[in-house]
DNA sequence: AGGTCTTTGTCTACTGCGTT
DNA sequence: AACGCAGTAGACAAAGACCT
């Protein structure tokens, strides 16, 4: 005895194009002009549709023209199947094959660049088959998942590269010191730096001797900062958070902070320069073989922020590279 | 009443597959 | 290779429903 063909064995493909005309002009006569067959030619592969997928899929008369239940899922995948059948032609047209999976990217919160938004726009446009993963994590913890081999790429502050993590700087970030409205410098009319020598200080967990923000802590010192750390958090929000209660002075990245100035929640303090600069680098395993796509991204990324390619031999042939 | 849109029935052309 | 069969796509004609 024969048994049922499957759903995917008896659907006719060709009618799905069919009706992804018939779903965006909203009438069978328009369809067929485009099509250019005539409106019983449309009407009749509409019926074959509706027979081989068990079920009406358009409530059509003259007066209305509106997809059922069922002819919206089906709309939905054959959205989805001609989204990936077109990436197939300039895949075919570039000899370049088509890049899919997930990438997990690990990033450090409150990044601030616009760089990196157009980079991502443009990636997501040119990758629409591979999926992206975002966590947001204190540096700390992406350089420890990162040296794990977990297969992810970060964006974090990286003090030094080691066997196990690999780095290339990639958003330069100038630190500046910063007081909350709550804080008596705030409304202060005139604030010089020997004003800040005696206050008291909200900080990072990083900023410490030989971590990632070490150059805060060398800063301080160097220039005989004599107020103590009275609040500290690992993450620029919640050290924002104890600057606008007043805990104290602190340091933020300016990028970050600038919106925070505007609208009259921080104000920038001496020097005018700023403190420091600590760049954010885009780190990878050093021991993990690397996947096309993470390769790509990794490249991709350097040269939107005109910095040379890690992986410059690599192209975006999907050829991959280890440490 | 005439025009437009959709549906239905019938026919032809084409293609793929199995058989000879 | 040639043939026949089955399935599919599409054209044509006709009819029904609805709008202006």
């Amino acid at each position: 005895m024969p048994q049922p063909a499957i759903f995917a064995d008896r659907l006719h493909w060709g009618l799905l194009h069919t009706f992804l005309v018939i779903a965006e002009e909203k009438s069978l006569s328009r369809a067929a002009l485009r099509l250019n067959v005539t409106p019983s030619a449309v009407s009749h592969s509409l019926r074959r549709l509706e027979e081989q997928t068990g079920g009406r899929l358009v409530d059509r008369n003259r007066q209305r023209f509106a997809l059922t239940g069922q002819g919206a899922l089906l709309h939905e995948a054959a959205l989805d199947i001609c989204k990936r059948i077109n990436v197939l032609d300039t895949t075919f047209a570039s000899g370049v094959p088509a890049i899919s999976g997930t990438l997990n990217l690990l990033m450090l919160s409150t990044l601030v660049s616009d760089t990196f938004d157009i980079f991502l726009t443009d990636f997501c446009k040119r990758f629409p088959l591979l999926a992206m993963h975002v966590e947001t994590l204190p540096s700390s913890i992406i350089l420890k998942k990162i040296g794990q081999n977990l297969p992810s790429l970060g964006l974090a502050l990286c003090p030094r590269e080691t066997r196990d993590i690999r780095r290339a700087p990639l958003i330069p970030q100038r630190y500046a010191l910063y007081c909350g409205r709550n804080h008596p410098l705030f409304t202060r009319e005139r604030v010089t730096r020997q004003d800040l020598l005696a206050e008291n200080f909200v900080s990072f967990f990083s900023d410490q001797m030989g971590d990632s923000l070490a150059a805060l802590a060398e800063y301080r010192e160097k220039h005989r900062f004599t107020g103590t750390v009275v609040a500290s958090a690992n993450d620029q929000d919640e050290v924002k958070r104890l600057l606008y209660a007043g805990y104290g002075i602190g340091c933020l990245a300016d990028d970050s902070a600038r919106k925070d100035v505007l609208e009259g929640r921080l104000r920038r303090l001496p020097p005018e320069k700023g403190i420091a600069d600590v760049p954010v680098y885009l780190v990878w395993s050093g021991q993990r073989k690397l996947q096309p796509a993470e390769i790509i991204f990794i490249n991709g990324l350097c040269d939107a922020f005109g910095r040379e390619r890690p992986f410059p031999a690599a192209g975006e042939t999907g050829e991959t590279h280890g440490a």
